[in-house]
DNA sequence: AAGCCGGGGCT
DNA sequence: AGCCCAGGCTT
């Protein structure tokens, strides 16, 4: 007879008490120190674990952690945030991509204060009902801030559960996910009190041990290694599968800076949907086939081709996209400026912008 | 269920 | 240079 797939994926709870002490023993010693971890897991400022956790979706911990100190500075507080304007939120995001999240947390730190009189709330559903906050996010929050037994799940914590199990699936697959949740779940109630630091110890040891390929996992130091069954079968490099890959569409931008004196430039803000969404940028025509000629940039801008000089090219590749950049460069009195390019800024005050990082890099390079 | 949204680090 | 990673929302 065979045997019900729930029923073969059964855990005991003591021996799942057991990885819990053993994870929990490990973390002591190694969790890396980073600006979001100023007190234990459980009763964390719920302000920052929000800013940081939305940050972290996504996002590579280091890059976040060169961030999140200039966000927190300009807004300590939820009241801070909400009464921000958005342009300013977007330029203090500026270089951490995925620009829809900023958006999302500005108006979860308005809803706050609309809905709960500007405190966060503990209740996981009630978290999941503010913008860009999901199933991982309050699950961190409640956790990680509140100190509540919720599991919570991301991709180093999904990839680090496969690999115990030894179980194949392809990351992020609706199966993956459902069966991630249901153990982290089952993990969470084998120890209820240390909850929180047993999610932290997770995704830590996912994002240092047991880290995703192309980088081979060192479990000859892992904690878990005794009773990890991809290790014992020699499959830790091969779960999860790797995603099937996704197709890449090319963009071809021209890009003219524009020089006036006391090194100031012009910008324009790019439409509110699509590629970085609402963000600022040096006038930039884009097509899908080539590049549009000297001539047609000249004309586009109402300047004599003759004032174009070239400036740098480069590509810029994010997940799905290859933007192939060129730019010019030209000199020009304010008074000859076309009506469409009214919003001219010193080059120093760029950063009160919200700018890709490629803009900001073509910017840097041709303004000095 | 599938597609959209950036950026940076690894080998 | 090429390949990889990863939440939430929208459609």
């Amino acid at each position: 007879m065979p045997l019900n797939p729930e029923r073969a994926s059964c855990h005991p709870a003591s021996a799942d008490r057991a990885l819990v002490r053993g994870l929990l023993r490990w973390l002591a010693n190694n969790a890396r120190p980073f600006p979001w971890r100023t007190a234990p897991p459980g009763r964390r400022d719920p302000y920052v674990v929000l800013v940081s956790e939305v940050m972290l979706q996504q996002t590579q911990a280091s890059r976040v952690a060169v961030l999140l100190p200039r966000f927190l500075d300009r807004f300590p507080s939820i009241e801070a945030l909400a009464a921000a304007s958005e342009d300013e939120v977007l330029a203090l995001w500026s270089g951490l991509g995925y620009y829809r999240r900023a958006r999302m947390l500005h108006a979860a730190a308005r809803a706050c204060l609309v809905q709960y009189e500007g405190r966060i709330p503990t209740d996981p559903e009630a978290l999941q009902g503010l913008p860009g906050i999901g199933r991982y996010t309050g699950g961190a929050i409640a956790s990680l801030a509140f100190g509540l037994p919720e599991p919570l799940v991301d991709g180093n914590v999904a990839r680090v559960l496969l690999r115990l199990e030894g179980r194949p699936g392809v990351a992020g697959s609706p199966e993956v996910t459902r069966w991630s949740w249901k153990r982290a779940a089952e993990l969470v109630q084998a120890a209820p009190n240390s909850a929180p630091a047993f999610n932290e110890a997770l995704m830590e040891l996912g994002a240092t041990i047991c880290t995703p390929a192309p980088r081979a996992p060192q479990c000859d130091v892992c904690p878990l290694r005794a009773g990890c069954k991809a290790r014992q079968t020699g499959q830790s490099v091969s779960i999860p599968a790797p995603q099937p890959s996704k197709s890449l569409r090319r963009i071809y931008a021209t890009t003219i800076v524009l020089v006036l004196s006391g090194n100031r430039t012009v910008i324009e803000q790019r439409p509110a949907r699509g590629l970085w969404a609402s963000l600022w940028q040096a006038p930039t025509l884009e097509h899908e086939r080539r590049h549009c000629t000297k001539q047609e940039a000249a004309a586009a801008l109402h300047l004599e081709a003759g004032s174009l000089h070239p400036g740098p090219a480069y590509t810029h590749r994010t997940t799905h996209r290859e933007i192939c950049f060129q730019v010019w460069k030209a000199r020009v009195r304010p008074g000859h400026l076309a009506a469409c390019l009214r919003t001219v800024v010193r080059a120093d005050q760029l950063g009160d912008f919200g700018l890709s990082s490629a803009q900001r890099r073509i910017l840097d390079s041709v303004l000095g």
